[in-house]
RNA sequence: GCCGAUGUAGCUCAGCUGGUAGAGCAAACGAUUCGUAAUCGUUAGGUCAGGAGUUCAAAUCUCCUCAUCGGCUCCA
């Protein structure tokens, strides 16, 4: 056995290693000095890993994006360490990186409060000064339980428990008197973090479950270094500022009053003009692509609702109600009104596909907690069809609705990630249709070349689906269209169609949406565009701003020609400032501003200003009308 | 629903360990007549989320309810 191991680097290079040097050892002699941990045949490990076989080794830095990940969960490590020093009672859970930061959960009867959070602050800070290092031990997972079992972390033999059985050997981090069951990699040396922050504290059910017991969970960042977390913190300052139900106020959009009820919205003038616009595109969206529009009423028996498996499997989410000693569920979905309608008449396999398209607007008792502005909330309007269509069909009519998606995402300038979910556990429905079904949806997407990621078991229990994901200002992402494959209703309302055979057969059924829900959609789009929206869904497009009293009556004049014209427009003839008056129609961010003085009225034009404050030449009205009636129509 | 925090004028927020409310912006009125992100002055505006309790006295302390915010669970 030599003593030397070929060890490859990324620029192409390799070298004879001496066997066992650790893995900073090997970078260090390829001149790679700044790496926090490593990538050996592609599996990440600590630094200091010693090498015992030939491989390729690449540098981790520490603000690539594993790098941070690395850095975050040895901060979430140090945050336990911290805890349990000032706090020796708690019993530490689980601590990993998530996509901008790290979060641990502890067990503690007393919440913690944000002078707590400074004392851990404190404490951290303290031991990332000291530097000490990080060091993974193996032990088998009998000497494991014993540790753990030892030092009263009850979570962590829970979680050593219930390793599959094959894992034999688990890993264990050490730094200061803090011990980890843990995968790694780590840090080499508490000392690495650059710049860390605590930033909330939440409960969380232990292994996010609500059957178990609440933890108490500390969410932190870190960076390595202290000019990338201000960066960051920064930014969560910028989203916030877009945060739909901040611009919601500020532009006088909707309200979400406490009078009223929770979760319910109430469209403002100018909130109900941006959902008319969205609404109007979509009609005509929908009629071009062979869909009727249909409406069914807002409440409907109870015993419809035991018939389509809504009263046995989604009640406690439904409201109910009583006309003449008759109980009638209000409805939290729309399609059994369109099942009635299919049933209205016999169809042949000629009628098929049918496409019934509503926006139906539905109640769902959501839990009180999730509730959030106009993304969550107890009554929604959801762009809504059904398309009820032969097996052989499946497959066109989903790249249909696929090809729709695509064609509404790029018209409001929104990028979206794609989800296929496969069946259950818990459904029902037969083996074919199932697979029929799944490879429907997955050949859709194959065929449109769409990325997606498949979510193994996420399905509703009557049928695989295609979730789209849109995100909003802070990063959450928010479903928004979805295909559902559903057997169960055509089953249950037994449909059918004449075949070519003169026979009977069974439809399938398409679900599906396209925005969603459109409050839902409306509060993403307000993120979106930060309230500066494009010219067609403006709800105020131009606002008419006279330089003093004297312009008044011209400023009249043209408010009168935009206003015949169709553009939506306002007048702002206070006795103000120019100055601020043409502030606040950048504040409403309103795309224009059409300035008139004694310039304009000599001329017969106006003086416009662009959102944002571009100056654009002094135009005649007619020539603005002309312009936004065409980017109107090109929906820009 | 669960955990925690919060709720004061239309908006953003002050109000220390209990002594019955204050600013800026917005509004109304007046002055000013102004050329592309805030002209000046005056006035008005609050059941301190709602309810109960402790106290001579509660925005302030306690409890309940409602709502909001951040998460968890769930979801369009």
């Amino acid at each position: 056995m030599s003593n030397y191991l070929k060890i490859s680097f990324p620029s192409g290079t390799v070298r004879d290693v001496p066997r066992g040097s650790s893995a900073r050892e090997a970078l260090e002699l390829d001149g790679h000095f700044l790496a926090v941990a490593a990538s050996i045949a592609d599996k990440a490990v600590d630094i200091n890993a010693a090498l015992y076989e030939d491989c390729s080794i690449v540098g981790i830095e520490a603000n690539s994006q594993q790098g941070l990940e690395i850095i975050r969960h040895s901060a979430s490590h140090i945050m336990a360490e911290a805890v349990k020093s000032l706090f020796p009672a708690i019993k530490v859970a689980i601590g990993p990186a998530i996509e901008s930061g790290f979060y641990y959960d502890f067990e503690r009867e007393e919440p913690f409060t944000s002078a707590d959070l400074e004392l851990i602050e404190q404490k951290m800070r303290e031991i990332i000064a000291e530097d000490g290092a990080f060091s993974r031990e193996e032990m088998s997972r009998s000497e494991a339980t014993l540790l753990f079992e030892k030092l009263g972390e009850s979570y962590k033999v829970e979680l050593i428990n219930d390793l599959p059985p094959e894992v034999t050997n688990v890993s264990i981090y050490r730094q200061g008197d803090f011990v980890d069951l843990c995968r790694g990699p780590h840090i080499a040396s508490t000392g690495k973090v650059g710049a860390f922050k605590l930033l909330s504290v939440a409960g969380a059910y232990w292994r996010g479950d609500e059957k178990n017991k609440m933890l108490q969970r500390i969410y932190g960042t870190a960076f390595s270094s202290k000019q990338e977390l201000d960066e960051y913190l920064h930014l969560v300052e910028e989203a916030k500022r877009r945060d739909h139900r901040r611009i919601g106020k500020d532009l006088d959009l909707f309200q979400v009053s406490e009078e009223a009820g929770a979760g319910l919205v109430i469209f403002h003038p100018k909130g109900m003009m941006l959902r008319y616009l969205i609404e109007e595109w979509e009609r005509k969206e929908h009629i071009k692509r062979g869909y009727q529009m249909v409406m069914g009423p807002q409440i409907l028996k109870a015993d419809l609702w035991k018939l389509s498996g809504h009263y046995d499997n989604y009640r406690e989410n439904m409201y109910f109600t009583e006309v003449d000693g008759q109980s009638y569920g209000i409805k939290p979905m729309n399609c059994i009104s369109h099942m009635l309608i299919y049933k209205s008449q016999l169809r042949s396999y000629r009628d098929l596909p049918i496409r019934y398209f509503e926006l139906g607007t539905v109640h769902r008792h959501e839990k009180a907690g999730v509730l959030h502005g106009l993304m969550r909330v107890r009554q929604f309007t959801q762009d809504d069809a059904h398309i009820i269509c032969t097996p052989e069909q499946l497959s066109s009519e989903i790249k249909g609705v696929a090809d729709f998606v695509a064609t509404a995402m790029q018209i409001f300038g929104f990028e979206y990630e794609v989800e296929l979910s496969t069946r259950p556990v818990k459904s029902i429905g037969s083996d074919s249709d199932w697979e029929l079904a799944t490879s429907a949806l997955r050949g859709a997407l194959v065929e449109s070349a769409i990325p997606y990621d498949v979510h193994q078991g996420d399905g509703a229990f009557y049928g695989p689906k295609i979730d789209f994901k849109i995100k909003d200002a802070l990063n959450r992402k928010w479903q928004c269209a979805t295909i559902q494959c559903d057997f169960t209703l055509p089953e249950r309302f037994e449909l059918h169609y004449i075949g070519e055979d003169g026979l009977r057969h069974r439809p399938v059924m398409l679900h599906r949406v396209i925005l969603g829900a459109i409050e839902r959609f409306m509060g993403v789009l307000i993120e979106h565009f930060a309230g500066a929206f494009p010219l067609w869904l403006s709800p105020v497009q131009a606002v008419v701003v006279t330089v003093t009293d004297k312009h008044i009556p011209y400023g009249q004049k043209v408010l009168e020609l935009l206003k015949s014209a169709g553009i939506r427009s306002e007048g702002d003839f206070r006795n103000e400032k120019l100055g601020y008056k043409v502030r606040e129609a950048q504040l409403q961010k309103t795309p224009y501003a059409l300035v008139v003085g004694d310039k304009e009225i000599e001329n017969g034009t106006v003086a416009l200003r662009k959102r944002g404050g571009e100056q654009l030449p002094s135009v005649s009205v007619e020539e603005f009308i002309r312009e936004v009636v065409s980017l109107s129509q090109r929906y820009e």
